[in-house]
DNA sequence: AGTTAATGATACCATAATAGTATCATATGT
DNA sequence: ACATATGATACTATTATGGTATCATTAACT
């Protein structure tokens, strides 16, 4: 199983890529040579960072993508948050409504504990805590 | 996303279902009703756990499925693993070398931090700990 | 003004994973 | 013999994932 999808993998490779050179304005070609993601995939992920307000970009010849926000202020779960919703681990069938427990389930506690661990761990991941 | 798949639950629901008499012999056809779970989809779900010795079973009329050893012994990452495989948080693309960071991703170690609390917490659930 | 190089928006497609069904064979108690 | 159960396995439908393609718009630079 996976905790972070191709899609914020590739994302945040790219923020960071960025954020290296948090000034300069890298066009999607620029950032496809050096980081080796299928070209009009990535285009499509960066446009959501613009969107989601992650990323600046800038129309026409000489554009390109910056960061919208300093490094330390762009964090892993952001990202994770844009690309696969809202992060929870209690999937199961309970939330909806067939299993007979759906109210005092035995497992949930330890799903509900094991989730706020893990939500602690990655919201103390920023971007520029990654491109040292 | 989930960490317990549709498959895992079912299985899981079953299991405990027949570890509260453990003595009895339970057909598809009774615990579907019980547990409202797709008939043949269930008993799919119950030859698997059959094959790898968490449950008996016995053919014919009369037949059914029981608990192969005690619910004390019988852990949820057992059933995790059997439908979901391996455990493992650290499937992102860097697995595949894609990734230019595959050696020293600052990412991983963080991550396989948090894989292995998860590990942990998951692997003292038994099934005795969920039937009371 | 025209060309070129960039993003914006969005529709489309291919593949794989997931969830579930169907069928035929085999076993067993009555 | 018959009814009821599992064993094995092939099939199918739906959804999610990963990726492409296209046309419109914007801006810099002749």
């Amino acid at each position: 199983m996976k905790l972070i999808t191709r899609d914020t993998d590739y994302a945040l490779r790219a923020v960071c890529f960025i954020a290296k050179n948090k000034e300069r304005l890298y066009p999607v070609s620029s950032l496809v040579k050096n980081l080796r993601i299928p070209g009009p995939f990535l285009r499509k992920l960066l446009q959501v960072l613009h969107n989601k307000g992650i990323l600046n970009s800038f129309k026409g010849k000489g554009g390109g993508f910056s960061l919208a926000k300093p490094p330390e202020d762009i964090f892993l779960t952001d990202i994770m948050h844009i690309f696969q919703g809202e992060f929870c681990l209690n999937e199961c069938s309970l939330g909806k409504g067939i299993c007979p427990h759906t109210k005092d389930c035995p497992l949930r506690e330890r799903i509900l504990r094991i989730e706020k661990y893990v939500r602690k761990e990655l919201s103390s991941v920023a971007v520029a805590s990654l491109i040292k």
